[in-house]
RNA sequence: GCGGGUGUGGCGGAAUGGUAGACGCCGGGGACUUAAAAUCCCCUGAGCUUUGCUCGUGCGGGUUCGAGUCCCGCCACCCGCACCA
């Protein structure tokens, strides 16, 4: 018997060193047992581990524990997403390095890490901003390159004239940059993308195999990636130009009755000289692009005189410009139908166009009015000459197939998905490795000159991109020609640095990025779990890089994540001043029903329930719980409770309540009595049934019903009399928690005298007879309410249980002499007795 | 607007069409203690005429011997996309 507490500060950090001394958790790539990839989403180091980085890694953490005590060879990575502007935003206003600070908190963050005794393989660790990480990139971004994977072109940015630097759309808030406050501008810069959009057809269909991808992500992707099918044809204008517009309602081209052309097409360019449409096209770039703006944005047009030819008909249809029609999607021009089409609808009602019905319920209702919205729902088709009573389905393949026997259309596929611009103006990223030579342009660094590695001395006095105005780095040499040129000052959007980095975990050779061999030793990741937040961008662009790769040979896989798992945020109530000002759950206190600040006692208004925030205050540091409850607790709250796909509710009280369950343990495992004899069948039971029961949770990541488990388990052991079976069922629970309270089942192991570590063990066998019970409780119903249950054995017959339910006192009351017309019986569940 | 999700006690949540509320938190009562902490035991959906009965899983219908679960129609909240032709 020792110490009645098992105290975290003492064992926490003595497991920690033992496993990391044994090299526990080192993956083995030779290792002929079968392999387990599990991959949480790699950290951005800001300064600090949070409670949502905790909880991510603590699920990924039982499932690498649980699988290694499977028998699996685990490879569980961890790295640092490193690249990124709060770095450069860190040097400009604390004038420190931006690698210095990354660094810095690396060095913290990873130290938080393993205070939470995650089972990482940290031999494999590596962070993206190594020149060893980004140099392999930058071959990488040349190998895409030369198969034509990378181009080149001037397109649109957001520029923030203060800082001199692009900003994504999410830095652009009401207009303006979001640090600088200044207006911001578009400017037309040369830009890097990736052709993303010649993947768009394998990106979509490979969807449809990730069956363990959330639906809800999978839809995602299927939106943002946005297949659509039509026809794009041509009008002859009556200024003798063409104009290409594209539809997928080709079936309705009868009902067309104007075309719009977006403010920035080339024919209203063209037109721009007159005062009239130049201020038109001025007003329409004025329009936001808020949720509000767009639903109560006023449809404009400008009717440019110029008028379409009707393909079929011959009719001149007008032509406006109108603010409704975005340049980027299709040909930037449609043909507007008013009566199918709601936007259309509204224009044409507005400018008094023609609005005609082309599809119908049935061809009898072909003269039926409009009522006062577009019908954009299947029919029949009418009023379209040779299309008449033809479905939709019929009408427009037949449009499509005059069109191409025409000559004058084709049916085509048109995407949503744009391609990936890379070119980001900052420092702290990837370097492009491209030499823009005078005589041949763009010319790639050589591959013996990689990496091309970021200055060191550089300066953030001034705003803008330091590379561009460093004075040497950018000037070197035409590998062509030899003659001076200069560097591409742009770096790779971080991005692309974690579209790969989970290929660098599973095999990291020197002179290569990885080799296709090891890659296929872990490939794919079999769990990879994070937050919903990425479900697009950062999703999208992995299956994309890891498609590319395989595409040019370089590897085998084709989907980089077998599983996905988005795990639900760690929320927290929020806590208000009066005036609106926040403040942290360690300034207030509850005063009876109320709260107040414990500073000066004023009053608080408790919020909602949100994700913690710094901005609201309302978040609860990993370190000051693992100080005062201990690793194990954290862990275990992590788990409990909230299914792990939805919101986690943090509170004082429920990690108290974690801490006392890790005491309760600690006390049970103590009880262990090597000289308790005789069997307890029911307890033995339940903990074969706790052993099968676990696992599956565990399996299906549905952790707080592991959790619960446990919890029953124990109270039953708690419970029982001393026992071979309780010494049985004490030794379970020390297996079963151990993948979520390690150090604790770590300590209680070692204090019960077992040699080596419990995170080396296996998963407890299960007796597959002690799985059945051999009592079941039957509940007796009358019309189909509850009456009575009664305990039968198992596989008792129909009959009996028939007869035991109708000996029933409190069925008989119910029954009250009624007559019994059918009597349902579910054998071992329930009799319903039907009157 | 389009697409998706969620809705069960004071709270987080369990529940292959078969005893709704497992398990945890909060709360109440008791034991131990000089006292406290810790620990242990009991109670804890609502209501009622309380050996028991009635109601109860967002709302309204339906299927079924039996519905939180299946079907139809609504409501509320959350998330994603959005003038995508």
């Amino acid at each position: 018997m020792t110490d009645t507490r098992f105290d975290p500060s003492n064992a926490d950090g003595r497991w920690q060193r033992a496993w990391d001394e044994a090299g526990t958790f080192t993956a083995d790539s030779n290792s002929d047992k079968p392999k387990s990839y599990i991959l949480e989403m790699f950290p951005y180091p800001s300064g600090r581990i949070h409670m949502g980085h905790v909880r991510n890694y603590t699920m990924g953490d039982v499932l690498a524990r649980y699988k290694k005590m499977r028998g699996h060879e685990v490879l569980h990575p961890m790295g640092w997403d490193a690249f990124g502007m709060p770095a450069e935003n860190a040097a400009m206003e604390k004038k420190v390095h931006p690698g210095a600070w990354t660094r810095s908190n690396i060095e913290g963050m990873k130290a938080q890490l393993k205070r939470i005794g995650f089972a990482l393989d940290w031999t494999r660790e590596f962070a993206t901003c190594d020149p060893d990480y980004y140099g392999h990139e930058q071959a990488l971004f040349l190998d895409m390159y030369e198969a034509g994977l990378v181009y080149r072109r001037q397109s649109e940015v957001n520029w923030d004239p203060v800082d001199m630097t692009v900003l994504a759309n999410e830095q652009v808030i009401d207009g303006k940059g979001w640090r600088s406050g200044a207006e911001v501008e578009k400017r037309k810069l040369d830009q890097w993308f990736f052709k993303i959009t010649e993947f768009a057809e394998d990106l979509l269909e490979g969807l449809d195999a990730l069956e363990d991808w959330p639906d809800k992500v999978r839809l995602m992707q299927e939106n943002w990636i946005g297949k659509s099918s039509g026809l794009e044809f041509s009008f002859a204008l009556s200024n003798g130009e063409k104009l290409p517009v594209y539809t997928t309602r080709p079936d309705t081209i009868f009902g067309a009755s104007f075309c719009a052309i977006a403010a920035d097409h080339p024919i209203a360019q063209a037109l721009a000289a007159n005062p009239e449409v130049g201020a038109f096209i001025d007003e329409c770039k004025k329009g936001g692009t808020t949720a509000a703006e767009l639903e109560t944005a006023d449809k404009l047009g400008f009717d440019t005189g110029i008028t379409a030819k009707h393909p079929f008909t011959g009719a001149p249809l007008p032509v406006f410009i109108a603010n409704f029609v975005l340049m980027d999607y299709g040909t930037g021009a449609v043909m507007g139908v008013p009566g199918h089409d709601q936007r259309d609808f509204e224009f044409a009602t507005k400018y008094k166009l023609p609005i005609t019905r082309v599809v119908a319920k049935d061809a009898s209702e072909a003269d039926a009015p409009m009522g006062d919205e577009a019908e954009a729902g299947d029919g029949v088709i009418v009023n379209s000459d040779f299309l008449d009573g033809k479905s939709v389905e019929e009408a427009k393949a037949d449009v499509i197939a005059r069109a191409e026997a025409g000559g004058w259309g084709e049916g085509t596929t048109v995407w949503r998905l744009r391609d990936w611009g890379i070119s980001r103006q900052r420092y702290w990223g990837t370097p492009i490795p491209i030499i823009h030579s005078p005589d041949h342009g763009p010319v790639p660094v050589p591959r013996d000159q990689l990496p091309v590695e970021l200055p060191e001395d550089i300066d953030f006095d001034q705003p803008g991109n330091p590379l561009e105005r460093h004075p040497t780095w950018k000037h070197t040499t035409c590998p062509i020609t030899g003659k001076p040129a200069v560097r591409e000052t742009d770096t790779l959007d971080t991005f692309v640095n974690s579209s790969w980095y989970f290929l660098r975990f599973a095999s990291q050779p020197a002179d290569a990025p990885f080799d296709p061999e090891e890659i296929a030793k872990w490939m794919p990741v079999q769990h990879y779990i994070g937050g919903i937040e990425h479900a697009i961008l950062h999703l999208l662009y992995s299956r994309f890089w890891t498609r590319a790769l395989a595409h040019i040979g370089k590897l085998d896989v084709n989907e980089p994540f077998a599983a996905l798992f988005t795990q639900g945020m760690v929320t927290h109530e929020t806590y208000a001043l009066g005036d609106g000002s926040w403040l942290s759950p360690d300034e207030v206190r509850k005063d009876g029903a109320d709260w107040i600040a414990i500073e000066d006692g004023a009053p608080v208004t408790a919020g909602r329930v949100v994700k913690m925030s710094k901005s609201k205050k309302n978040v609860v540091d990993p370190d000051a719980i693992i100080a005062d409850y201990g690793a194990d607790a954290v862990r275990w709250f992590m788990l409990s409770d909230s299914p792990p796909e939805r919101d986690l509710p943090w509170s004082a009280s429920g990690i108290e309540g974690c801490g006392r369950f890790v005491q309760r343990l600690w006390r049970l495992f103590q009880q262990f009595d090597p000289a308790a004899t005789g069997e307890d069948k029911p307890l033995a039971r339940k903990a074969h049934q706790a052993i099968v029961a676990v696992a599956e949770d565990i399996e299906a990541l549905g952790f707080n019903k592991a959790v619960a488990r446990i919890y029953e388990l124990t109270g039953a052991t708690e419970k029982a009399a001393p026992s071979e079976s309780r010494n049985f069922a004490i030794q379970t629970l020390m297996y079963l928690s151990s993948p979520m309270m390690p150090h604790l089942a770590e300590e209680a192991w070692s204090v019960a005298g077992n040699d080596g570590l419990i995170a080396d063990a296996p998963w407890p066998e299960h007796d597959p007879a002690l799985l059945v019970e051999d009592e079941v409780t039957i509940a007796i119903q009358h019309k189909g309410k509850l009456r009575d249950t009664l305990t039968a054995p198992k596989g008792a017959s129909k009959e009996d249980l028939e007869a035991l339910a109708l000996a029933s006192e409190k069925v008989q009351r119910s029954l009250d002499g009624a007559e019994i017309r059918k009597v349902v019986v579910v054998p071992d569940r329930l009799v319903n007795i039907v009157t």
